[in-house]
DNA sequence: AATAAAAATGCAAACGTTTTCATTGATCGC
DNA sequence: GCGATCAATGAAAACGTTTGCATTTTTATT
């Protein structure tokens, strides 16, 4: 009788007939538990009984509750990912792989931005941690410290993309993107400019843009050009922006060369010069970082520096994966990504 | 005693000294369920309380287990977007839009792809489902029937997002693309042009191109134009590609004017045409659809009809959001996104 | 100040699984 | 063919909340 009213009850808040695991056992004939070691373990039941269960399961369209599961197993399924922006190219590329790499571990993936807001950073991993991630990507090394403590107390396993550290207080899956801003400049340099600008983002809670612009600068003082502030300019990862702050520059400065934070920027470098004449690469040089999709077509082709943002995503969610089952949190070794010059034609030898 | 080793179990799942509603009860002085009430109801409970539970909460980094409390609530506070990819720009607006309309909300968002496997799709529903997802946005009216059933039987609101349909299984949040289509097309031919090419993602299982195409094809006929297959070329959306695919096209068809299924295609287009020295609008028009980040900026500016993808998104958030708060499923009504001609610089009259 | 009504809180039973422990059934060596 | 081992299953106690109902405290009313 009870277990009539209990049933019903059931069915009320599920929805009309969606079957759980004791109406499965049911039917197969089996106990709750049987069912229940079957998607867990299979190979624990023997295989006729199995071959019941799957019966009964498919039938009456049973989909496991992982919710309920989750209550004793420790793991939700899910792993957080947190990003500055999502629709930028810059990490669209690299969720796409980690999305899809988590798929292949029957994970899912939970994404959010904040905007390089590190307090909401904050919200978000608290939000996150409500729902019981199994382990959390977070971009670069700049988080508060609030941030990394809450999932340090709950053992939650932690990796940071893109960065490149030293001595990193999170392992990282990551280039050396100091060594990539240092690359590109130096080619430029090597093609005989020495009036080169530069555009980068703020690098405000930005290490990855903090780092190539470092890097960017080393060449130049290595080479004993002097850096000249007016040439260093700010420019967010943004096309339009990117075109108009270009412009701006081409018809002041006229640098012969132009070293952008990356490629998107130097996509709307590109435009402005296209749209004030000058000549690609002729009076003009211009490079980027990070080799998106579109750089090696646009026209002229961006030389660049290919920083693998798909390996990064998919490195990312497997040895999240590894981490959260294995347990291992604290020997994971950090993930040195290579990055490469791309030499295209948007560079050449100062005339 | 048997507390003791209970809570000694707890702290070892958990990590460290992750505390449940119990402790922070504990140290508030209150019984759990006011605990429980606080965070769910705080007007529930009188101010003194709240103050004692808000303290103990905060200094003890209580985060709640909204695992746990979905099993009584029927809500996870997730909200599911299964879209064909990720990193295409057509989706990673709207992704984004989405994903922060549902953070003002207090959700978060299951993202995952299938790369127009229906096949895959099912199985991402059924992943999702296993999570107890609140909701879910589609893309497009084209799905198996299982994935739709599996829904309708849990009656978990569903949404259908870009299409546009006369009398949709799904309720959609969309636009209507077959007028994109159409109007785009006609823009060209009222500029004088008969010998068009058109570029369109391939029209299986995406119901958003095959409407696209066939709007286009219909302006081909309205105005009297008969429509040569070898002109009709599919093509994915990827630059790489549709660069390829147009300098084919440039060098043997010669076609005045190339109409794409959307605007990254579009791009391809144009780089092509630069590299085969081609002047646009000159001689050669190109018109895309979506106007996506960059359309604006690229050289010539891109004609195209704008289909405001983070509006899309931020409607389907709130849609869904609602759904799933009113269990208002059916009387959703379906909502249709205005677009609009944009007229840029690479369409011109023929010459 | 006493009583009725309302508001706040506590108790304990869910929620749908997993998992330990115990039990049953099967298998094997002799 | 018999006990001994091992594999497969079942019964029941968790997991950390929420919530209906009962109880206590507060507030309003006279």
């Amino acid at each position: 009788m009870r277990d009539t009213v209990s049933t019903m009850k059931r069915r009320q808040r599920t929805g009309k007939g969606a079957p759980g695991i004791v109406e499965v056992a049911a039917r197969a004939q089996v106990s709750p538990a049987t069912v229940s070691r079957f998607f867990n373990n299979p190979k624990v039941v023997r295989p006729d009984t199995r071959k019941r269960i799957q019966a009964a399961a498919t039938e009456m369209g049973y989909i496991r509750d992982r919710m309920a599961g989750a209550m004793h197993n420790r793991f939700s399924g899910s792993i957080g990912l947190v990003v500055p922006t999502i629709d930028n190219t810059i990490f669209s590329e690299m969720i796409a792989a980690f999305s899809n790499r988590l798929l292949e571990h029957d994970r899912t993936m939970l994404v959010a931005s904040h905007n390089y807001d590190p307090t909401l950073e904050v919200s978000i991993i608290r939000s996150l941690l409500e729902r019981r991630i199994d382990g959390v990507a977070l971009v670069g090394q700049d988080h508060m410290d609030t941030a990394v403590d809450m999932l340090r107390i709950r053992s939650v396993p932690v990796i940071a993309l893109w960065g490149y550290d030293e001595n990193p207080r999170i392992p990282f899956v990551g280039a050396n993107n100091a060594l990539a801003g240092y690359r590109v400049t130096r080619h430029v340099i090597d093609d005989g400019h020495t009036n080169i600008a530069f555009l980068f983002p703020d690098t405000h809670n930005n290490d990855r843009a903090r780092d190539r612009k470092n890097g960017a600068l080393k060449a130049l003082t290595d080479a004993n050009i002097v850096s000249d502030k007016s040439k260093l300019l700010t420019c967010p990862y943004d096309v339009t922006e990117s075109k108009a702050i270009a412009k701006r520059i081409l018809t002041s400065d006229k640098p012969s060369a132009i070293v952008c934070g990356n490629d998107v920027i130097a996509h709307g470098v590109i435009y402005a010069a296209y749209e004030l004449g000058i000549h690609i690469p002729g009076a003009l040089s211009v490079a980027g970082i990070g080799d998106f999709k579109g750089s090696a077509d646009i026209v002229p082709s961006l030389t660049t520096v290919r920083l693998p943002a798909k390996r990064i995503g998919s490195i990312a969610a497997d040895t999240l994966v590894h981490m959260s089952e294995s347990g291992e949190h604290d020997t994971v070794k950090n993930q040195v990504i290579e990055t490469e010059l791309i030499v295209r034609q948007s560079t050449g030898k100062l005339a």
